[in-house]
DNA sequence: ACAAATCCTGACCGTATGGTCAAAGTCAGG
DNA sequence: CCTGACTTTGACCATACGGTCAGGATTTGT
C-alpha cells in the first residue's frame, strides 16, 4: 500500500515537473525564440535549477520540440469544430469561435508555433507536409462542397482558410500591437466579443452568408 | 577634378555598404531572429570580415534597430494609396494590393517586423505608441466616415484593419506553410493573382461592397 | 530493512558569440 | 606628394551558453 506523504506518486511528479517545464518553456519561448532562449531562463521561470531541465530534456531542441508538438496538438483539436458543423455558417464560425479563443488563452503557444514557421519550420516540417497537408485538403473538400451545393459563395477554399488562421492568430502573435493601439491596455472581455463578432461578420458576409 | 576609377566617392561607397549590411542583416534576422542571428552570419552574407559590420554598426542591436525602422518605412509609404482614393472600394482594394506586394516582395522585412512585435516590440515601441497610432486612428476616422456615409457596412473599422493586415502579412510570415501546402512549391505568378484576388473578394463583401 | 532504480543538483567544461583594438591601407585636399 | 581623416581587418578577449557528470537524496519493490 504505497502511502501519499507527498501527495504524489513518482510517476506523478514525473508528469508534473514536465508540464512545469513545458509551460516555461514555451512561456520563454514566445518572448524570446529559439535562439534568444536559454535554458537558465526557462530553468528559473520553472523555479528549477538548469541541470534538472537536462534531466528531463536532454537538449534545449527537443524540449523546443516537445512544446511546438503540443502546440500543434491543441491546435489540431480545435479544429473538431469544423468537421462537427452541417453548414458553413456554422462550422466556419465556430471555427472562427474556437481559434480565436486560443488565441485568447493560449497566446504563447501560437507565438512559438508562428515563429517556428517563420524560420521554415526546421523543427515540425514533416507534421507541415503531412498531418497540415491532409487536414487541409480534407478541410478544402468540404468547403468545396458546400461551394457546389450553392451553400455559400465561390471562393478559392485554401485562401479563405489561410484568411481564418491569419485572422485568428493575428490576436495572439500580433496581440502586443493591439494592446498598444489600445491605449496600452489588453482587450477587455467586450472588446474580445466584440472582435470575434467582427471578424465573423466581414468573414461571414464575405462569403456569401447572412443574407 | 575628381576622376572615379573605382566610380564611388566615398560617401557612395558608406552607403553602398551599409546597404550591403542591411539586406544581408534583415535576411539573417528574419531566419533565425534576433536571437538567433550572428554577427558573423550577417558578416559572411554580406562578404566583409566580421570587424567591418562593427565599423558601421557599433552593436548588433543597433544594426537591429535600423533595419526594423527601414521595414517600418516602407510599410507607412505603401499605406499612402489607402488615402488617395476617395471610396471605401479603391482605397481598400489598394490597400490590400500594396500590401501583398510588399509581402511577395519583401517578405524578410515582413517577418523581421512580426519577430519584433511578438517579443513586445523592445525596438521599436515608441512608433507603435506615436507613429502607429496615429495612423490607425486617422484611417479608423476614414472608414468611420465612409460608414456613416453609407458607403459600406457598419463595422468597427480596427478589427477590419487588423483583419487587412493579418491577411496580407500572412502571406510573407507564413510563406513557408503555404508553400509547404501547395506541393512544396512557391506560388506561382496566377497563383499570387488568385490570392489577391481572393482575399479582396471576401473583405470587399464582408464589409458590404460589391453588393 | 535492504537494494535497485530513479531523481536531483552544484560544480564544472568547451565553445561560440558580441565586441575591441592596433596597425595597415586608402583617399581627398592642398 | 604630403598630411590628416577615414576605412578595413586579423587577432584577440571576456562572457554566457548548452551541456556533462559525479555523487547524494529519495522512492520503489520485495
Amino acid at each position: 500500500m504505497p502511502r501519499a506523504p507527498k501527495p504524489n506518486s513518482k510517476k506523478e511528479r514525473r508528469l508534473e515537473s514536465e508540464k512545469l517545464i513545458l509551460d516555461a518553456a514555451e512561456k520563454v519561448f514566445a518572448e524570446a525564440g529559439f535562439g534568444g532562449a536559454t535554458m537558465q531562463l526557462i530553468a528559473d521561470m520553472a523555479g528549477l535549477p538548469k541541470a534538472n531541465l537536462h534531466y528531463y530534456f536532454p537538449t534545449k531542441e527537443s524540449l523546443y520540440r516537445q512544446v511546438v508538438q503540443n502546440i500543434f496538438q491543441v491546435w489540431l483539436e480545435a479544429a473538431d469544430v469544423f468537421d462537427k458543423a452541417d453548414g458553413p455558417t456554422e462550422g466556419i464560425g465556430a471555427y472562427i469561435d474556437a481559434k480565436m479563443e486560443i488565441s485568447r488563452r493560449h497566446p504563447a503557444g501560437s507565438k512559438v508555433w508562428a515563429s517556428e514557421v517563420m524560420h521554415r519550420a526546421p523543427v515540425i516540417q514533416d507534421y507541415l507536409e503531412t498531418t497540415l497537408a491532409d487536414w487541409t485538403e480534407g478541410r478544402a473538400a468540404v468547403i468545396d462542397r458546400w461551394i457546389a451545393e450553392g451553400r455559400m459563395a465561390p471562393i478559392n477554399p485554401r485562401h479563405l482558410l489561410y484568411m481564418l488562421w491569419a485572422t485568428t492568430q493575428h490576436y495572439a502573435d500580433f496581440g502586443h500591437q493591439i494592446e498598444t493601439l489600445n491605449g496600452g491596455e489588453p482587450l477587455s472581455d467586450a472588446q474580445w466579443e466584440d472582435a470575434k463578432a467582427s471578424v465573423k461578420d466581414i468573414i461571414l458576409r464575405g462569403i456569401g452568408l447572412r443574407d
